[in-house]
DNA sequence: CTTGTCTATGCAACTAGTTGCATAGCAGGA
DNA sequence: TCCTGCTATGCAACTAGTTGCATAGACAAG
């Protein structure tokens, strides 16, 4: 399980509330990581437990008050741990392919639609990653910004889901071919 | 959920046990999905019980007996159904792109390793994916086959596990220079 | 003749993840 | 004033998926 470990590099980088958690699981952690709210709580509680992290009640005006989370030395080691274990099969669970396969056995002319519009998320989607990386990574300004680690590594998994997204738009237009190529069928 | 309608595609194709099916989702179908034989003889229960597929007991002489499983008609109604559904979020869950944004918390150089046996995998599995286009969808012999929607569209899907594969042997070449650039840290 | 591997199916107990709902204060617009 | 939407947290009930174990016959190697 690693939820618990991608809520410890996000804290690392900027400790926050589980609200907060979840609305960047929503965005950059989100690219290649997904969860929701009451995911988050619940494993911030636990982690809690565990004394991963440490939490401060932080009271607001405007705003209900939040905790927000940092991590604790227990935490940072965990994330050590884990960081050095070898581990992991890349389980794989890719809807799209399934479809593809069944079309054979249906109307493969029907699923076009289907395909256009996951190509058009993905568009979407590099253009997302594109904007990101100009306003994050874009060319430098007069000021050469110091040698930071934690951005170079940011802005190197940012390449991947770009070579992803642009994988998956060219093979979609491949697949795309291979439908109108079948025509009508069953 | 689509483990059903992955099991649907996959006894389509070919009907049989849950053990063969436990098999191919070791290969070819677990290209894009994943799944434990305990999960697939649960589920393929349910699917018995929702008269999705048909069983038929197969005596056998020198093996254990076995179910047979075939798609009923339900079966391939629930499949044309989902089909035509327009879904997907396409969760992701990608380990390793955690543990890079985590490298820069702790030793960069020390995921050198863990990065290069990634792509090792990558590597051979590009290699087992293109022995098996070249043995099922190779250059055409004397004969040519007839057009066939299915194959058709089982080597797009592997075209995309090709290119796939391809991209993450390229990202993985940028991630392992970008950590040799960033040196030992911390 | 014992040990290990392969086919073949399954239960029980667990952990992970989803969905629906509840609460509650504040802000802005109709 | 009421309704919607945002921040903020959480419970309860469910579904999905994993891990460990059990059984059992056939076959091959040592």
């Amino acid at each position: 399980m690693a939820l618990e470990h991608a809520i410890l590099v996000s804290l690392l980088e900027k400790p926050g509330s589980g609200y907060e958690l979840a609305r960047r699981f929503e965005r950059s952690i989100g690219y290649f990581w997904t969860a929701t709210h009451q995911q988050i709580y619940r494993v911030l509680k636990r982690m809690e437990a565990d004394g991963w992290v440490d939490v401060r009640g932080v009271p607001q005006r405007t705003r209900p008050d939040k905790k927000e989370y940092s991590v604790a030395a227990a935490g940072r080691e965990a994330l050590s741990r884990w960081l050095h274990d070898p581990i992991e099969p890349e389980s794989v669970r890719h809807d799209l392919a399934v479809k593809i396969r069944g079309a054979a056995f249906d109307d493969p002319a029907a699923l076009v639609r289907e395909v256009e519009r996951h190509q058009r998320m993905h568009r979407d989607r590099l253009a997302h990653y594109l904007a990101g990386e100009e306003r994050d990574f874009g060319t430098a300004p007069d000021a050469p910004t110091p040698p930071d680690p934690g951005r170079e590594l940011q802005h190197a998994v940012l390449r991947g889901g770009i070579a992803y997204e642009r994988m998956m738009i060219d093979w979609l237009d491949d697949v795309l071919a291979t439908l109108h190529r079948l025509g009508p069928g069953r």
